[in-house]
Order: C-alpha cells, then structure tokens, then sequence
DNA sequence: TCAAAAGTGTTGTACCTACACCCATGC
DNA sequence: GCATGGGTGTAGGTACAACACTTTTGA
C-alpha cells in the first residue's frame, strides 16, 4: 500500500521528554535508536504519528511502545521543523513534557529502540537529531512549571515522596526538579505557603542523626 | 506531478495570528477563505509549508502571499492537530503569534485570500476550523507576553505611540494590549521602573484640554 | 563529645494595590 | 465657570532574599 499526493508532505513526529527523579537527580528517559538515522545513537522517545490520532495520544502511543511507560500527564513543549533537521528528508515533530514518579516504572526497550535507559541530565549521551535542543528547552520549561507551582504540573513533585515526608526530603525534591537550592527556612516557608501541609506529629525512625518531623500533603 | 509516500502522511499548516491596535482596540487580522473548505469564512491567515522551508519562514510567507504583510517578527504559540480539525483530511497547523503596529501595512487579499480585513478581537466574525480556539490561546498568550515585560515582545507596543507621547496615550496602549484598565498613578510608577521613559520637557498641543507632558522612549 | 541534620525569626527591600484631590486649559 | 483630562503621594499587604544559632540524636 502507498500513499500519493499531489503536493509533497512532510512527515510528522511526536516526541516526549521524561523526566523523573532518580538517585535525587533529575533524569530524562531516552531510548537507543534501532535504526539508521542514527542508528545506535540516543533519543527523545517518539515516532511518527497516525493519521486518526491526536498528537498527545500519538506522542503516548510512542512512549507505550518504545518504553513500555503509559498513561501519563504530558503537555506540549512546542514544534520543531528546521528543513535540515532530520537526514531522512522533512521531519517536523511536536514535543512533549512529562513528570512521573520512576518507580511506576521500569523502562525497557521496544520496536524501535535497541534500549530504553535514565540518563541523569547534567550526563547525557549525544543525542540524534536537534534532540539536544529540545531537550534544553524542555529543562527550562520544567523548571519554569514547577517554581511557579503550576499545580497540574507540579503535584507530581508529591509523587517523589513517600505518604509522609520530612521537610528535607521535599526541599530536595524541589530543588532537583528547579535545578537550584534554595534557603532551608525560606523553603519550608514557601511549602507551607503554597501547599496545604500536615504535621503528622510521628518522627522520621531510623536516621542517623536527629529525628525529623514528618509531614503529609492534604490532597483535596 | 506527485508524491508518493510508504505511509499516509498529514498535511502541515501554519497560522500568524497577528494583532495591532487600530481605533484604540486591539484587531486581528484575518482572511476571506478564498476556497472551499470553509468558503467565505473568516480565518487566521497561514497555509501549507513547503519542504524547504522553516516553519516561521513559511508563516512569514503565507502571511505575506494572502495579506501583503511582511517582515515582521513572530513567536510559536504551538502546534494544532486534533484528527478531524479539518474536513479535508488530517491537517496539522503550528501557529505563530505576532504584534504589529498597523500603520506598517494595508491589509489585502492575496492569492488564497478574497479578502484580509482587521477584526476588533471582542467582535469577531465566525470563523473556519478551530481557529476561534487558536486566537483565544494567542489572545492569552500575548496578555502574558506584554504584562510579564518580555522585552522583545513588548517593545513593539511603543511602535503604537508616536516618537514622543504623553502617559495617557501610553496608558491606553498597554491596557488594550492587556486587556484590562490600570490606575492612573500605579500605570505611571509601572512604566517608569519598567521602561527607559525620559521626558522631553515639551508639552502636548492642540489638545481640547491641559497640555500634557511629552515622553520618549530611551532605546538603547 | 562530636558529627550531622533538624529546627526556628527577623529584617530589609521590592512590588503591587487601593485610594482622592487639585491643576491647567479650551470652550 | 465648568467640563475635561493632567498630574501627584501614601499606606498596607505580600512576597522574596538574606542571614546564624540552638537542639536533638546516634555513633
């Protein structure tokens, strides 16, 4: 079966950029190509999107099948479509961001990619195509999301908690995902502020050192 | 000619939502559909990309070929591509956003345009596609833009004001640009702290009224 | 007793909002 | 003299950044 039109098209991707906190440092999931171009190199998760699918559902399709990940929130980081970049001729893809909790989650490979693997973001390897460029972006725009408490977004930051947490873990949590530290008092300040939090009135076990308090997010 | 392809590909579109200040109130600019879908409604100016072509360059272009506009400096808003968007088939349109000053252009039909007219934002015709969902997007987006002082964006609002102006006239640019009034003395201490505003020493004449002071903008 | 993390307040600055009256001019 | 728009200051609230010492515990 072929396709033939009067006028050329290009083709058109999706791609979603997944990050996630594991080992206390922000990671994106990438998949290693199985195919040329660049083929053997690492990637953005994405494929070309069908004809009766929407982006979104597309761009989550691809992730079910590279990465066996499903199901999750994403919202749209933007187009990309310079002529030259993709070597297979005019590709133009629509990105992705999402924020999930790594322990959902066990990433593996799939029809298109060799492998599926976490890569701290301050450790990547070379990326295919503009990859790097969005990946960039999509960093920036994160960062953005999560220091403005746009709370859609940046709920997910709960999920990197247990049920109840000490105030150190959430500063860490938040510092990871904004990419900066932040003054302890300030931090629990602007939790509290912004966040309906609960004292628990039960203590951290099992520190080393003095135990803290522990705290639940009050979920409406 | 034509084209064939192994698999169906979707067709891609972009679309300038482009804005200006004409008789006091923010316009946008629209297009006469020339050709069926949609024929002789209203629509955001844009069409097919070519495979050469970057996607702000085919924006550029398409905005140029149905309005004569050109030239000017634009911004992604995002990508459409919901499967049935467009009874043609599956078309995909990535839309740019744009502020003008209006004395720049006479708007015109063009090749698919019958017609480019200027349309008062809060009395708009019905228009073709999802287009009314698009322009309420950039509509947001460009509030955002100018409130948050994005420099580069908002520059463009004291093209709408001539070389020197009184803080009245300028008051009545940003409060059209944002969409909602501002106090008098609050709007003056904002524009002096946000901008490079020097005052001429001269004074408005030919006013039914007080003379008001003249200011221009530094630019540096 | 020491190392390590927990916990805790104040101050200055900047920004935003709300608000009311007098002034200069043309008609 | 009156209608119209020009021009001005203050006070309260909120948010953010900077900053240092004491407490509790396990080892």
């Amino acid at each position: 079966m072929s396709y033939t039109y009067e006028f050329p098209r290009p083709s058109v991707t999706t791609d979603i950029l997944v990050f996630s906190i594991r080992d206390g440092v922000l990671q994106v999931l990438l998949i290693e190509r199985k195919l040329d171009p660049f083929k053997g190199a690492w990637a953005i998760p994405g494929g070309f999107v069908q004809m009766d699918e929407d982006l979104a559902t597309g761009a989550l399709r691809e992730l079910e099948e590279e990465t066996g990940l499903s199901g999750i929130p994403i919202r749209q980081l933007g187009a990309y479509g310079a002529p030259d970049r993709d070597p297979r001729g005019r590709v133009i893809t629509v990105a992705f961001l999402a924020l999930v909790p790594s322990d959902d989650l066990q990433a593996r490979g799939g029809s298109d990619a060799e492998d599926a693997r976490w890569f701290p973001v301050d450790d990547l390897p070379p990326l295919a195509f503009d990859h790097a460029q969005i990946l960039a972006d999509g960093r920036a725009e994160l960062a953005r999301d999560v220091t403005a408490s746009i709370h859609d977004s940046a709920l997910v930051a709960f999920d990197f908690l247990p049920e109840t947490f000490t105030l150190s873990q959430a500063q860490q949590v938040f510092e990871t995902l904004r990419g900066e530290e932040m003054d302890k008092r300030n931090f629990r300040k602007w939790l509290t502020n912004e966040w309906a939090i609960e004292d628990t009135g039960e203590k951290s076990t099992g520190g080393r050192h003095r135990p803290a308090a522990l705290f639940r997010l009050e979920r409406d």
